[in-house]
DNA sequence: TTGTAGGCGTTATCAG
DNA sequence: CTGATAACGCCTACAA
């Protein structure tokens, strides 16, 4: 076998060769492609035919260039690892195809990092652009800002750019609270670096606030990162120093799915031993035992309104500067309230 | 507060603003800006200096269209649930990043379909695009197929489409050998709905190949989307039958974590009283107890092989018009095999 | 209702 | 080494 794939593409059908098949001029052609100006009906089906024939598409860029839009979104993210990036993409998609928007994605590395001239390159063949926050440094940023509209998504304050995110604070200290004022628990410890990104930035504020406004001493942090890996480093840590807390606050699920894992191969049971949330709700937090406690976001309602806006800035309208969505804690059993049974069931 | 954002967008530097900055003429400003033809030191400073100075960035679309080429791949997946389009997603824009190549994404609807319309747009702004199997009508893959490369991933074999997959038949077949020969199964059955999509068709032919072979009769699959409710409803399906069987092998790892849920709150252990199996190694099916015996799928290759050879074939070049990538069974305790204790951990 | 022609921002050829 | 000047494919007044 082997007919190996290198067909010779046919030279792709233009305005021009449809209006010559149709023996009408381009900007007939044009007209019953936008169905924009009335056509007569005869010339019409002539010039539909001949599309047809020719299986002619107008071509993006030349349309780009002529309606001097290029009727696309740009959108950042950092890996897709967990379900909550995926979420956010498909919110954000689904939006701006409503919307007759095409997406442009471009993927941060590891260290959650884009250059600036992919960003830039990215920059230029969109209309609008959303970033989620610590990829694209702020001097980035503003600079483009500038010229088109650019949101940060879950990203941290930052003037003369407009923001999207979900709440963390607030969340975060009733977390904390819970853990503290409902389980007795007197030493937690927040495992994440805040300086990793905006949003583990303000869940450890958060966390703090709660211990503060009870007079506990919020210690150092554990300061790993979001990958299931970084939550057995986290616990290698903490054990290296003789396990000093009761609870765990770790910055996201993944983490916290691992740390419970490597505490139990450990011999520590969670929630009697020891109390560990995390931060998301992916999935695996439902079917795990204990049922993973954790703060559900709506994500994909986030997605989608960055794309609206975008779209909403992009077409003139004016936005509101920011805004910031609602979250919700979901109390299962890592952090000792009673398990609901084994319905864990989807959602 | 509220300022809100509709900032006047300065009109954005081109090429001639730029060029009348330093003085110089338009194809001076685009030889330094592609660094194609010797420019002497001076005229080059002064350029950059105005390049600087006046922010600019070559127009996307204007470029696009003077090159004859998109710079762009085009990538159609169906909704990103589990962890598996996300990784074939990271793989391919990945590699399309380093080939310089902008990435267009769209997504299907629920229902796993995406409109012929929005596929030819997509199609129209990129050089090469790729598209999940079973998204889009074979006859308008064959149409864009003659036009410009493409290629469906994971889908089924058509005549005049190349096409990159993973291995499912041959898995499949041993997986579900597995469990009748190691396990001592006799009455497995397939949950998920062959005629989905075509990868899980695949599966089910490996499973019925398997019994074939050792003179068993395959019954009906149970016919379930791939969503953890479908899981649900098979084995509400599955009880209302009286449960007639002692070993299910899943189209995927949703569907089997929780079928597996779903069972046990029905009374039935894993994998004492059934044996259930899943396919795609997600994160859950590590930390789930016991864990998930699975078929693990090199994804990410998988996306970034899929952009490569786009790009090849972009360039010009010609490659096999078709690969499967090898799978991987992994063994854990959901089909009767000892569990290696609590050390799950990361991979 | 239909055609002509100018413009969108770059690239690239061809003279100087 | 640099500058005119055609494409590139499409949209859209403006005319007819």
């Amino acid at each position: 076998m082997v007919a190996s794939s290198a067909a010779p593409v046919p030279a792709g059908a233009t305005i021009y060769s449809v209006a010559e098949a149709a023996g009408v001029s381009i900007a007939t052609v044009s007209r019953v492609v936008q169905g924009s100006a009335a056509v007569s009906e005869r010339t019409r089906d002539k010039v539909l035919a001949a599309i047809q024939h020719l299986d002619y598409t107008p071509h993006a860029a030349a349309r780009s260039l002529a309606v001097r839009q290029h009727e696309a979104l740009g959108l950042v993210l950092p890996e897709l690892d967990g379900p909550y990036f995926s979420e956010l993409l498909m919110g954000f998609e689904e939006a701006a195809a409503e919307d007759g928007l095409s997406v442009l994605l471009s993927l941060a590395d590891h260290d959650r990092t884009l250059s600036v001239e992919r960003f830039t390159r990215l920059a230029a063949g969109v209309d609008g652009i959303a970033v989620l926050g610590g990829i694209v440094p702020d001097e980035a940023l503003r600079r483009t800002a500038r010229t088109k509209p650019l949101l940060v998504v879950a990203g941290a304050q930052t003037p003369g750019v407009d923001r999207l995110t979900a709440e963390n604070v607030t969340s975060s200290t009733e977390l904390t609270a819970h853990l503290l004022d409902d389980h007795g628990r007197s030493r937690p410890v927040f495992v994440g670096d805040p300086d990793i990104a905006p949003d583990v930035r303000e869940r450890h504020v958060g966390f703090v606030r709660a211990l503060e406004a009870r007079g506990v001493e919020a210690g150092e942090p554990v300061r790993v990162g979001l990958r299931e890996a970084d939550g057995v480093v986290a616990v290698e840590r903490l054990l290296a120093d003789g396990l000093p807390t009761d609870a765990l606050v770790c910055a996201n699920d993944e983490i916290a799915l691992a740390v419970t894992d490597r505490l139990a191969a450990a011999g520590h049971r969670v929630p009697d031993d020891l109390a560990v949330t995390g931060w998301d709700d992916i999935m695996a937090a439902r079917y795990v035992r204990p049922g993973l406690t954790t703060v559900q976001q709506p994500v994909r309602e986030l997605g989608a309104l960055v794309a609206r806006r975008l779209h909403a800035r992009v077409s003139g309208l004016a936005t509101e500067p920011s805004a910031v969505l609602a979250t919700r804690v979901v109390r299962r059993g890592s952090c000792g309230c009673p398990e609901p049974g084994r319905d864990a069931g989807p959602r």
